[in-house]
DNA sequence: TAATCTATCATGGAATAACATGGTACTAGA
DNA sequence: TCTAGTACCATGTTATTCCATGATAGATTA
């Protein structure tokens, strides 16, 4: 399986652990099951992807000025790169997501991993549930 | 054969379990004898398709890009994606149909697949009769 | 042409493996 | 020593794989 696609819903525990579907696991590269995850720059969610995409987003910095005149990045990328982190895959595959990003998501005791093709999104249920509904959520 | 064609109603077990017609099964690339399946944004069925389509239709979301404003669920191209489900096919030539799946399509214990080209669906007897059967007299 | 054989197909059931999840033990740093 | 983080183990459930059966259609042979 390529991409990632459709939507799971697995629990959280106290200490922020979270299985990884099994679908999303194996369209990582069997010699390194990790992930980068980054907070969504436009929505309440995480962002993830396998980790050599990031090696992609930063080739997009070579092609920008870093700075506008006024001292701030230009570029998302800067804030895409400078923000993101890398989560092993464990024995179990499971992750731990950092609190901050917990926080961000509005994540509490679960978590909705949603596929998107190359990237994926986890998103707390609650605000899945709002944001999907709103663009004609209901499939019919 | 290079196209999905003809109707075949084949028998659902309990656990969501059901054969794919042969001659569907040999329009599949050999060495990825699966399919994605989507329920129908507009009907009470399932659409079926070969994997690489969804493959190009991750790609109209463009890397970087699915990062900020396109990946947004109100993006066709997300709703896919996020719905979608890769069924791989048995030795014995069969797939599970989800729940969700067969639940949207009103599916219990038959399935009628009808080949349309390069893409396929998934219907209930009754309501393949239902749609399908308006006009069907006017074959011949 | 009729009978038989063979390969493919659809289908059912049972054994097996994978998955998600909770809990405990271990390690290192403060 | 205490805490936070990590690795390891255990369990019930679900999903996947494997094997067996009857049916059908095509080919082969007499």
């Amino acid at each position: 399986m390529p991409l990632f696609s459709s939507t799971y819903t697995n629990k959280v525990d106290k200490k922020g652990r979270v299985s990884v579907p099994a679908s999303f696991r194996s369209t990582l590269p069997s010699d390194d099951q990790s992930i980068s995850v980054v907070p969504s720059l436009v929505s309440k969610a995480i962002e993830g992807f396998d980790c050599s995409y990031l090696v992609q987003i930063s080739e997009r910095l070579d092609n920008y000025d870093m700075l506008t005149v006024s001292g701030q990045p230009s570029n998302p990328a800067v804030k895409i790169l400078s923000r993101s982190m890398t989560l092993s895959i464990d024995s179990d595959g499971r992750i731990v997501l950092p609190q901050e990003f917990m926080k961000h998501a509005g994540i509490s005791d679960r978590a909705v991993f949603v596929g998107l093709g190359k990237t994926f999104q986890i998103w707390s249920p609650e605000e899945h549930k709002a944001v999907m509904g709103q663009g004609e959520g209901e499939l019919m």
